[in-house]
DNA sequence: GCCAACGTTGGC
DNA sequence: GCCAACGTTGGC
């Protein structure tokens, strides 16, 4: 789950504990956030857009399913959507719980040298996603790379 | 700041 | 439904 950290980084969310993760205005984003995550379920933590520091800086886990996004409904929100509704609403959000934050970085660069990493959406060509499933050996691998880089 | 690659909007 | 124009994402 990508997240630029000027905006929300791994550091806020451990801060909090909990966060509500908002803001997804991508409709295949929200059905992946509507469909398919559940509680418990694990996720890594991806800053982007953060220069020399972007890549996967921690995990956390899923503590609340989907359910509309408030802040689509607050009209001086930068997230607000006049053409959503209470009783029809466009965007979901999820609430998210911190696990770890890793000691160091690891760099889309680094992610990008590993073969076994290759089919990963977010290493795909023109992906901007900013939710992507992962495999659980993908996830295995990269929080391996947490520990060894 | 640049720009590729998308996604969305809206005229027709 | 087509498609041009525009907006956004996000790496570099």
């Amino acid at each position: 789950m990508k997240s630029e950290p000027q905006e929300f980084s791994i550091h806020d969310l451990q801060r909090k504990g909990k966060a509500l993760w908002d803001g997804v205005r991508n409709y295949q984003a929200r059905n992946m956030l509507r469909d398919e995550m559940r509680v418990g379920d694990r996720a890594l933590f991806y800053h982007s857009n953060a220069g020399g520091e972007t890549g996967v800086v921690g995990e956390m886990t899923i503590a609340n399913a989907a359910y509309p996004d408030p802040t689509q409904f607050q009209i001086h929100h930068k997230y607000f959507d006049p053409k959503s509704s209470p009783e029809n609403p466009r965007w979901v959000a999820v609430d998210v719980a911190f696990e770890k934050a890793f000691p160091r970085l690891i760099p889309l660069s680094l992610l990008k040298q590993k073969k076994r990493l290759a089919g990963m959406p977010l290493l795909k060509r023109g992906n901007r996603l900013s939710i992507m499933k992962l495999t659980k050996t993908e996830y295995d691998y990269i929080t391996t790379l947490a520990n060894s880089v």
